[in-house]
DNA sequence: TAGGACGGTAAA
DNA sequence: TTACCGTCCTAA
C-alpha cells in the first residue's frame, strides 16, 4: 500500500494523508486532486519528512486520491522555495502553493474557453440595465461571470444580450502558442560601460549558477538596455526569464520597449489578467514556452519549466512588499528563488535599498555600475526651494520661483512635471463652524476629498459619500474648508496660473489600467500635453525627453511618520522623480520645495552627495541596530470588538519569551488604530540579526489562544510600520 | 416545532 | 476554508 502526504489548496489545513491506488503513480510534486469531506481539492505531493503533520492516521482510515493531473509535477527547487516562504514569513505553507498554482482552472484539462464580446448590434429591447451592461462593457472581453461583475447586473442580463445579438461568443484556445522573442531583433547601441556591463550580465546567465547582482546606475542611465541583453543571452540559451515590475501601471512602457528590442510582447502576469488569459499564460509557463515573463510579485511563486534568469527592476521600491495575505518581500524572495534554482538575479535600480547596498558591502552580492547617462544626457541639476523664505501665496502651494520657472518651460515648449504624493483635493475637510473633523467611520483616517469624483473617500476602506454641503454636526452651511493640498488642489492652482497650458493629472484614479497608461505616454510624446501633475506614479519609469523640469511639491511629506525607513524613502523618491528631468538632449532642472533646508535628505540631494547619504544612513541603522544590522517582526492583533484586541495584545506580550538578543515593544494601538472596521493593536519584536526569530515566534504564539474573531498576523522585516 | 443564528469541530 | 452538527432561541 502507498500513502502519499498531499500539501492541499487550504490555508486552514496542514498536510493530509491520502492513498495512492494502484494504477496511479505519484512522485513529491505531483498534483493531484484529493476527496475532502464531501468536496474534493487540488494539492500537490510532498516529501513527509519536510511536511510534518501533526497527527498520524492510520492506513484503514486513508481515502484514496481522486487523480493526478497531466502536468508536470513541482519541481524541488519550487517546493523549497515554497518551503523556505512559508517558514520565514511564518505563512501557511499552502497560502504560498497557491500563488504557485495561481491558475486553479488551468489544473482542468479544456483546451478552449468561451468569451463574449459586445456586438454593434443594438437590442430591440434595451432595458435600463441593458444599457448599462453594455456600456460598462465597452470593448471588454471575458466570461460571462467577468461581464456580470464588470457591468455590475446579473449574469441573466448578459445572457439575454447574447441571446438578443449583442454580445457574441468568443472561443479562446488556452494552448494557443505565445511568439517567441528574437535576441537578435534590434540589438541596441550599447556605450561602453553598458557594454561591459551586459557583458558581464550574460557571462553570469551562461554560467547558470547562483549569482545576485546590483546593477546601480543613475536614472536614465540604460540599465533596461544592459539587462535586455542578458535576456537576450537566456533567449540564446532557450531559457525563461522573470522580469519582476513593482506596479502594473509601469509594465505599459517597459511592454513597448521589449517589443521594440525583442520583436514582440512578452507574456504579462499581474492581478488584471481575464481568467482565461491567467490559464494561457500559466500553462506557457510551466512547459517552458513562454520565454519572458514580466509581471508583478505574484509571478515569482509560478512553476516555471526552465527558467534562466530573474530580473527585478525598480528593486528598491517598497511596493514589491506584499501588504496582505502572505507577507513576503519579492525582493527578498527572488533572491532565494535564484539561489534555490542556481541562477542569476538582477536587482536594478538607481537608488538602491540600504539592506542591497549593504549586501554588496559585504561582499554577497556583485554590483555593476552604470554611473552617467545614457546618449549624453547629463544629470538635472537639483535646487531647494526654502518655503520659509520663499512662501507661496496664502491659500497656494507653488512658490513664486517654481511658478516661475514653469513659465519658462513653457515658453520654452517644453514640458513639467509636478509631484505630490497624494491624492485628491485635500486631505482634511474641517468645519469652520464647529471643528468637526470628517472621519473614516471604519478607519483612523481622514476622509479625502476628492472634487472629480464630487465625492470624500478613505484611502484605507474604500468608504466613501457625497460631498457634503452642511456640516454634520453643526448643520452650518457653506462652513466646511479644505485643509492642505492634494495633486486636483494643484492642478486647479496651475490651470489658475497658467490658464492656457494643457495639465494632466497622473494618479491612481486617472491612470487605473494598462490601457489608461498607454493613452498617457503617447499623449506625452506627442507633446500633447505641458504640465504633469502626479503622486508617486510618475516618479519611475517613464521616459520623456522633452521633460525638463521637476517640481517636488512637498519634500518634507515623505519624513513625518518617522518610521525607519521615511528618510531612505524621501531619498529615493525624490531623486527617482528629478531623474524624470532631461533625459534627452535638452538639461533638466529639479526644484524641491521644503521647510527643512538643513535635513539631510535635502542636502544630499541638492549636493549630489548619494553616496555620503548612504554613508550616514547606514551608520544611523548600525547603530539603532534598525535593519539590515537588527530585524523587526510586528505582531498585529485586530478583532471587531476592541476589548478582545486589547486583551489578546496582553496575552501575548505576558506571553513574550525572554531570549537573549531579543526585546518587545508594545503593546499598543497601533498607528492605525482602527482598519476596515477592525481595532488593531500591535507588538513590535526587535531581534539581533542572527536570531531565529520566526521559530520564537512561532513557539511563542503556538502555547497561546485567543478568542474566534481575532486575528494576529505576524509581519517579518516590515515596511509599514501602521 | 420549524428554522435561523451561533459555536465548535473535523477534514486524511 | 467549508461542511456539518448540536444547542439555543424565536416566531408561529
Amino acid at each position: 500500500m502507498t500513502r502519499a502526504r498531499v500539501l492541499l489548496l487550504n490555508a486552514a489545513l496542514g498536510p493530509l494523508d491520502y492513498r495512492v491506488p494502484r494504477e496511479m503513480t505519484v512522485e513529491p510534486g505531483s498534483i493531484v486532486l484529493a476527496p475532502l469531506g464531501p468536496r474534493q481539492l487540488a494539492g500537490v505531493v510532498w516529501e513527509p519528512e519536510r511536511m510534518p503533520s501533526d497527527a498520524e492516521v492510520g492506513d484503514n482510515r486513508l481515502r484514496n486520491l481522486v487523480g493526478v493531473y497531466e502536468i508536470p509535477p513541482l519541481k524541488d527547487s519550487l517546493r523549497r522555495l515554497i518551503e523556505w516562504t512559508a517558514n520565514y514569513y511564518l505563512a501557511p505553507p499552502a497560502a504560498v502553493l497557491r500563488m504557485a498554482l495561481a491558475s486553479a482552472s488551468a489544473l482542468e484539462g479544456g483546451r478552449t474557453v468561451v468569451e463574449y464580446r459586445a456586438t454593434t448590434h443594438i437590442p430591440d429591447r434595451l432595458t435600463p440595465q441593458r444599457a448599462q451592461a453594455l456600456e460598462r462593457i465597452g470593448d471588454r472581453q471575458g466570461l460571462v461571470r467577468e461581464l456580470a461583475t464588470i457591468a455590475g447586473v446579473s449574469e441573466g442580463v448578459i445572457r439575454g444580450l447574447v441571446k438578443a445579438g449583442a454580445i457574441e461568443a468568443v472561443e479562446i484556445h488556452i494552448d494557443d502558442p505565445f511568439a517567441a522573442p528574437d535576441p537578435d531583433h534590434a540589438p541596441p547601441k550599447l556605450s561602453t560601460e553598458q557594454r561591459a556591463a551586459a557583458e558581464a550580465l550574460g557571462a553570469a546567465v551562461a554560467a547558470r549558477k547562483f549569482a545576485p547582482i546590483l546593477l546601480d546606475g543613475v536614472t536614465g542611465s540604460g540599465k533596461t538596455e544592459v539587462y535586455f541583453e542578458a535576456v537576450a543571452q537566456a533567449l540564446r540559451e532557450g531559457r525563461q526569464t522573470l522580469v519582476l515590475l513593482p506596479e502594473i501601471a509601469l509594465t505599459e512602457p517597459f511592454l513597448r520597449r521589449f517589443e521594440a528590442r525583442f520583436g514582440v510582447l512578452p507574456v504579462a502576469w499581474h492581478s488584471d489578467l481575464r481568467q482565461s488569459q491567467r490559464r494561457r499564460a500559466w500553462r506557457a509557463i510551466t512547459t517552458g514556452e513562454a520565454k519572458v515573463v514580466v509581471g508583478a510579485r505574484s509571478a515569482l511563486f509560478l512553476p516555471y519549466g526552465d527558467l534562466g534568469l530573474i530580473v527585478v527592476d525598480e528593486a528598491h521600491e517598497t511596493s514589491f512588499k506584499q501588504e496582505d495575505g502572505v507577507l513576503y518581500h519579492a525582493r527578498d524572495v527572488a533572491v532565494m528563488r535564484a539561489q534555490f534554482e542556481g541562477l542569476p538575479v538582477v536587482l536594478a535600480s538607481a537608488t538602491p535599498a540600504i539592506e542591497t547596498r549593504q549586501m554588496v558591502e559585504i561582499g554577497k552580492y556583485r554590483e555593476l555600475k552604470l554611473p552617467a547617462r545614457h546618449g549624453g544626457a547629463t544629470m538635472p541639476d537639483i535646487k531647494a526651494i526654502d518655503l520659509l523664505a520663499d512662501p507661496p501665496p496664502r491659500g497656494r502651494w507653488l512658490a513664486p520661483s517654481l511658478v516661475a520657472a514653469m513659465e519658462e518651460t513653457l515658453a520654452k515648449r517644453e514640458q513639467s512635471l509636478l509631484f505630490l504624493n497624494r491624492r485628491g483635493f485635500a486631505p482634511l475637510t474641517l468645519c469652520r463652524h464647529c471643528g468637526h473633523r470628517f472621519q473614516c467611520p471604519n478607519c483612523t483616517a481622514w476622509m479625502v476629498e476628492h472634487r472629480l469624483l464630487n465625492r470624500l473617500l478613505c484611502h484605507h476602506c474604500g468608504h466613501n459619500m457625497p460631498q457634503p454641503h452642511a456640516c454634520p454636526e453643526c448643520g452650518e452651511e457653506d462652513a466646511l474648508v479644505a485643509c492642505g493640498p492634494g495633486v486636483e488642489r494643484i492642478a486647479d492652482e496651475v490651470a489658475e496660473l497658467f490658464p492656457e497650458a494643457r495639465v494632466v493629472q497622473v494618479t491612481s484614479d486617472t491612470i487605473w489600467s494598462p490601457a489608461r497608461a498607454a493613452e498617457f505616454v503617447g499623449r506625452m510624446e506627442a507633446g500633447e500635453i505641458d504640465i504633469v501633475v502626479g503622486t508617486q506614479l510618475v516618479t519611475k519609469g517613464y521616459h520623456f525627453p522633452n521633460l525638463t523640469l521637476v517640481g517636488v511639491v512637498d519634500a518634507d511629506l515623505g519624513l513625518q511618520g518617522g518610521d525607519l525607513r521615511a528618510a531612505e524613502r524621501s531619498f529615493q523618491q525624490i531623486a527617482q522623480v528629478a531623474g524624470r528631468a532631461g533625459r534627452g538632449a535638452k538639461p533638466g532642472h529639479v526644484l524641491v520645495q521644503t521647510r527643512e533646508t538643513a535635513a539631510p535628505v535635502i542636502q544630499a540631494l541638492v549636493g549630489g552627495d548619494a553616496a555620503g547619504f548612504y554613508a550616514a544612513e547606514t551608520q544611523s541603522r548600525r547603530e539603532a541596530n534598525a535593519p539590515p544590522f537588527g530585524r523587526f517582526a510586528a505582531i498585529i492583533v485586530s478583532s471587531e470588538k476592541l476589548d478582545e484586541a486589547v486583551e489578546t495584545a496582553r496575552a501575548i506580550g505576558r506571553g513574550a519569551p525572554q531570549v537573549e538578543g531579543m526585546h518587545v515593544l508594545g503593546p499598543a494601538p497601533a498607528p492605525l488604530a482602527m482598519l476596515r472596521g477592525r481595532h488593531r493593536q500591535r507588538l513590535l519584536v526587535h531581534a539581533r540579526r542572527a536570531l531565529d526569530v520566526q521559530d520564537v515566534i512561532r513557539g511563542w504564539l503556538g502555547a497561546l489562544e485567543w478568542p474566534r474573531g481575532v486575528r494576529v498576523a505576524v509581519d517579518v522585516d516590515p515596511y509599514s510600520f501602521l
